[in-house]
DNA sequence: TTTTACATACGAAAATATTCGTAACAAATC
DNA sequence: GATTTGTTACGAATATTTTCGTATGTAAAA
């Protein structure tokens, strides 16, 4: 059996990143927060966290009448597995190809640019 | 209708990488260079691939008996597609917060490093 | 020309993901 | 306790993606 960690689909990835940003949430929230009945049926989310719960990517718990839902992968756990994914698959396996990537034709203020090249520096000075 | 810029689904992309590695290939290069029979039948990559030709994300031409395929969106563009969403399903809109997170927990050589700051002090650079 | 080898075309099955109608439940209000 | 309101449960329909068996085409070898 291969269970590999928890991979979500696209539409859970929209849910989880509900769920993160409130902490303990309920289907209604994820559904306003995703736009309404305009963009999916109430029903649709509750179906999709159901599924997410026995998939073990959400845990919940009974508040009133209503669940409570928490998302079991971390935010930071999810990043790393999408990054890796995609460095494999479209960067051809160096990362430095996807940063370079990601800071190329796109607008980043001075304040990103800095805040990366600190970050940068940090890693120099920590290295071996 | 809803064109967009061609999507390519999972497998898709796996087959984008080698066409983009390759240049004009066919269909049997794509199927041993994903592996051979051992993970893929022939008519599935095969049948992919027409998928994609008529998708228009790959084109043909044919050579003697065989086809040979080449891909119709750039690497660039179409990491630059992916990215912008990746960026927006799981970095809540920040490119940079996608960037520290691909630098961090992963070993980057110095080399990288400096070819990463040499980039931002040209972006800092060129700046209104 | 017949056979063989290699390719493509087609159609459908299987696997996965998404959507939603309807029923059932539970608590608050009447 | 009956009704209303908000919620969950369930099952099925739909859509999308992936897989592959079988038929067909085509050129080279026998």
């Amino acid at each position: 059996m291969k269970t590999g960690p928890l991979k979500a689909t696209e539409k859970e990835l929209e849910i989880l990143q509900i769920v993160w940003k409130k902490g303990a949430t309920s289907v209604k929230d994820v559904h306003e927060a995703l736009g309404g009945d305009e963009v999916n049926g109430y029903t649709t989310i509750l179906k999709l966290m159901q599924i997410m719960h026995e998939k073990g990517i959400l845990t919940r718990q009974k508040s009133g009448k209503l669940h409570l839902y928490k998302a079991v992968p971390t935010l930071e756990k999810t990043r790393q597995q999408i990054l890796d994914k995609m460095i494999q698959t479209v960067f051809q396996g160096s990362a430095t190809q996807l940063v370079l990537s990601a800071l190329g034709n796109r607008k980043s203020t001075k304040e990103d640019l800095q805040e990366i090249k600190a970050y940068l520096e940090k890693l120099e000075g920590g290295e071996k």
